[in-house]
DNA sequence: CACACGTGGGG
DNA sequence: TCCCCAAGTGT
């Protein structure tokens, strides 16, 4: 165990040699072990036979399981106090953000990390804004309609967060509050490992270090972790719990967290590092070895499969356009979406997809419309048409709105390019 | 562990 | 144009 000068390490080693048996040796005095100083992982040689070790073995009580992975390089505990002058002078304002000095409001924290999990902080802005204004609280989060929810959220992607985002607003309002632990808020739907450390340290200062992407990267670098993502995401995030040992850092659970998303941001960015302004760039093993700016890496990824469909626009002399609501389940979950065809891996020939069509009538092409998701590229054809009023029957799969005004229906990104584009279509 | 799950901006 | 990827979570 490797607590700074503190004698508890014999005594708890000998606990989890009964938990773990094997062939141990003290690292006590191992420079590297200083990172954790307080925090519960321990850092043993595991011997192979009697003579080779094989691995430095990393275990902690907060894990479930054993960690096992070769160390190569040894580094000093990252100075806290560096890293917080450097925010101290560099922090960015951010609406979610409270000035320094200021109470943070746990709703505030808690809808702006769910909207910033995978998104631009430029993404997220005019959304947060709105959704404030729009619900004020968690209250009134919990209280509003489920579909008020999704459509504030149309356009922002990855739409169970807006499901959970409700969900979770209701659990909270039960509660009477939100949880101020990290394994309280973990219960939340919708907050994982990285939310639940963040909301914890951020709104309720609890010295733990979230692991976001920014942490991951800058942790691969100070440390030199060559294994690739996502292989290494373990190694990284026990890691990365050490990175608030020193005592300067736990006063400060909320600026600490935030200082290195900030770093992450700016400085020690995925491209081009900025190392020479980085407060951690004399202990970053990266830096050392001219390796910075190619960690940390990745395996390759799969290849993105193409799929087709067609959608239609219809418009009648009310200016009134057909929609109707995607399943509860799957893609764009619950969303707004233009009748269409299914998605599939073969195109659709024009007769195949008129088989769709919400109306018969004479439909004009269109063309393509490309649009990428996460794990495929979709390819749709819309299809475009004006008619003089709505069947009942047409009407019964969907519902009728306006297409003045196409920006102000809350679709996803896809259905308004579609719409755009038939649109403009039908302009011409 | 692998995969599903959106979108927009930057190099 | 294309590729990368951003304050991840759930299954």
């Amino acid at each position: 165990m490797a607590r700074r000068g503190g004698s508890a390490g014999p005594v708890l080693l000998a606990a989890w040699s009964v938990v773990l048996p094997a062939v141990w040796a003290d690292c006590s005095t191992d420079g590297f072990l200083s990172l954790w100083g307080a925090v519960p992982v321990f850092a043993l040689l595991l011997a192979e036979g009697a003579e080779r070790v094989v691995a430095r073995v990393f275990f902690s009580p907060v894990l479930p399981e054993r960690l096992s992975f070769v160390i190569t390089s040894s580094v000093k505990t990252p100075p806290a106090r560096s890293l917080l002058d450097w925010y101290d002078r560099h922090r960015r304002v951010l609406p979610w953000r409270s000035g320094p000095g200021q109470t943070a409001d746990p709703y505030a924290v808690w809808l702006s990390e769910i909207m910033l999990q995978q998104t631009t902080v430029k993404a997220v802005g005019p959304y947060y804004h709105r959704f404030l204004e729009k619900f004020p609280t968690v209250q009134a989060l919990a209280a509003a309609d489920r579909d008020d929810v999704l459509s504030a959220w149309a356009g922002l992607g990855y739409y169970s967060r807006a499901r959970n985002l409700h969900a979770c607003a209701q659990k909270v309002v039960e509660l009477g509050g939100f949880p101020n632990t990290v394994e309280g808020l973990l219960t939340l739907p919708g907050v994982g490992a990285y939310t639940a450390a963040a909301v914890a340290a951020i709104a309720f200062g609890v010295p733990v270090v979230p692991v976001d992407g920014n942490v991951e990267r800058i942790t691969s670098r100070l440390f030199a972790i060559e294994e690739p993502l996502p292989a290494s995401r373990k190694k990284l995030a026990v890691l990365a719990s050490g990175l608030n040992a020193d005592k300067e850092a736990r006063k400060r659970p909320s600026d600490f967290a935030q200082a290195l998303f900030d770093l992450g941001a700016s400085l020690c960015s995925p491209r081009s590092p900025a190392c020479g302004l980085c407060p951690w760039v004399t202990v970053c093993a990266a830096h050392k070895a001219g390796i910075a700016a190619t960690l940390p890496r990745r395996a390759p990824k799969a290849v993105k499969p193409v799929r087709y469909g067609a959608h239609f626009l219809v418009i009648d002399a009310a200016g009134q356009v057909l929609l109707r609501k995607r399943p509860e389940k799957g893609l764009l979950a619950a969303m707004t979406e233009l009748p269409g065809t299914p998605w599939r891996t073969e195109p659709w020939s024009t007769e195949e997809a008129l088989i769709h069509a919400p109306v018969q009538t004479e439909w004009q092409d269109c063309g393509m419309v490309k649009h990428v998701f996460t794990h495929f590229t979709l390819q749709v054809t819309v299809y475009a048409a004006r008619i003089s009023r709505f069947s009942n029957q047409a009407v019964q799969e969907g519902f009728l709105a306006p297409a003045t005004g196409v920006d102000a229906l809350s679709l996803p990104s896809l259905m308004l390019k579609c719409i755009k584009r038939g649109l403009k279509t039908l302009a011409t």
